[in-house]
DNA sequence: AGAACATGATGCGCGGACGGTATCAGGCCA
DNA sequence: TGGCCTGATACCGTCCGCGCATCATGTTCT
């Protein structure tokens, strides 16, 4: 195999046309520069250069050579500058785990924060719940996570994004809706209940749990996402807590009343990463992400 | 700069995540192999293996690094064998230079001809007059030209690929037409003719004046090119001496009579090229040619 | 015609770079 | 704690490629 250096001879003298020439132009002396131009074409197997004793000419292989040398010549430049550019971080690739409902709201303003002050990295987004997220956390298959507490804080760095009110879903035309008050938990005594999946949204379930006692015979469903759990509240199944930008999915018939709840914003979302990724744009994508208010109000609610 | 020893170090540890078996993949032992590595990073100025003690991992800028040294040495390998390729003249571009009117017919035999033999041979069309095509060829512009004689047999190599009748251009409905006979030169006594140019064609010229004594006030145009010579006939000019396979330009108003000449087919077009053409794809692309028989009758003529 | 000049190619000697052998340093496992 | 795995380091010999000097040959100027 030739090397970049007798690439190089080789351009020098087909850019020259004249071996004294061009090896002046690469700072050395002509004869090494004669070898080298034979053992490249002895190597490639073509002669690539006519030359007599008044000058040089470029063969029709040579010719063709010399775009690909250049080429070469040219990515091999740009190929450590790349690295660099992907090791500080300001291009590459972020890796986005995201629930489809829950995160609704939030994850605009993230890909917007991040489009903007890093540009050159691309953004991969992969809808899953939070179990698969922790999981493809660890395993490195994503970069950063929009999820709920609790986590390893040995494992995982995290910081709070988003806190909201916990809403009531109730079908329209529900007797609840002509309250001219909050909701109180003992509102709904006996209200048939859509609750949330002790293993797959353990988050709002334990939420749910310390707000009022869980009574089996009310439960009509046990489902994890929020949609879903929306979709039947809408068709009339029972009531739901629900996050308060559960609202921005537009689901008709489905109305949120306020509840009256111990913390004001008792739901949380949480950026979720790896405290051993490798990945030298995330820190970056970090810093750009302080700007999250944690108390803003999502886009679309009043 | 890193050589291409360096990058297929780093691609086989890069697929091996082991310098130890990479090495013997390489015919080498590990201890080199890691220093290849290191001096690697150090020339791209990015750490690319996350190593320790027990495994390797790349990093992501080696990851993007992997992608650019693969490129890179498929590039490397692919350019000696395309090199070599066009150095055999089975791929490479051949320029043709013809005139517009008087190659009709020929020319698509020889697109045909070499593009069926040699389908990696490219072909660059130059319309050009005769002048101008000897001119190309010796300045190395085109390959090949489609010419009429004479050449200088000591720059040039020939062939006679088409042999064709002249014959008399006249104005539909002229008197002549009626003839029930091959027109005679002592028929067109006192016709106004469109004559070649002395200078631009001199071919048709010198062939034209080998048949009958040119009278100067019967000559009403001189002009160099078949087309425009026929167009003026169309409309009434005059006469004119054309080769059979100007009637393939299909102008109206324009009737081809034949004519009795010495030679019954005086009009010859050659193949002309450079002999010290360093175009390798012309040599096949000659031989190809020989398949032209010059006395074939052009497609479209009956 | 002949000398001066220009071209690229070749002979030779030296220094540096790279590969191999032997060994080290650190973490996992029994 | 001692073997065993990993990649890193020390040292040495060889080979490759550079520069210097010179050659072979063709052009050009006097």
């Amino acid at each position: 195999m030739f090397s970049f250096e007798q690439l190089r001879g080789f351009v020098a003298v087909a850019e020259e046309l004249h071996f004294g020439r061009a090896a002046e132009r690469l700072s050395m002396t002509q004869p090494p520069l004669s070898r080298q131009i034979q053992k490249l074409e002895r190597e490639v197997g073509v002669r690539l250069f006519d030359r007599d004793n008044r000058g040089v000419a470029l063969t029709p292989a040579g010719t063709a050579f010399l775009r690909e040398a250049t080429r070469l010549l040219a990515l091999a430049e740009a190929a450590p500058d790349l690295a660099r550019r992907i090791a500080s971080g300001t291009v590459g690739t972020i890796r986005i785990g995201f629930t489809a409902a829950s995160t609704f709201g939030v994850l605009t303003d993230v890909l917007d924060l991040v489009t903007a002050a890093l540009p050159q990295v691309e953004i991969d987004l992969y809808e899953m719940v939070t179990r698969e997220q922790v999981e493809a956390l660890l395993a490195h298959e994503i970069d950063l996570a929009l999820a709920r507490p609790p986590f390893d804080p040995a494992l995982f760095g995290s910081r709070l994004i988003r806190r909201e009110e916990l809403v009531v879903a109730v079908p329209a035309g529900h007797a609840l809706t002509t309250l001219d008050r909050p909701v109180e938990v003992g509102d709904l005594a006996g209200e048939p209940l859509v609750m949330h999946s002790a293993t797959k949204a353990r988050y709002f379930y334990d939420l749910v749990v310390g707000l009022l006692p869980v009574e089996h015979h009310n439960v009509v469903h046990t489902v994890s996402q929020i949609a879903t759990m929306t979709w039947l509240v809408a068709s009339g199944r029972g009531l739901a807590f629900v996050p308060r930008s559960a609202s921005l999915l537009g689901i008709a018939g489905v109305v949120h009343l306020p509840l009256v709840t111990r913390e004001p914003k008792p739901v949380e979302l949480h950026l979720l990463w790896p405290r051993d990724s490798a990945n030298p744009a995330l820190p970056l994508a970090l810093e750009t992400l302080r700007a999250l208010d944690p108390d803003a109000t999502p886009r679309g609610l009043t």
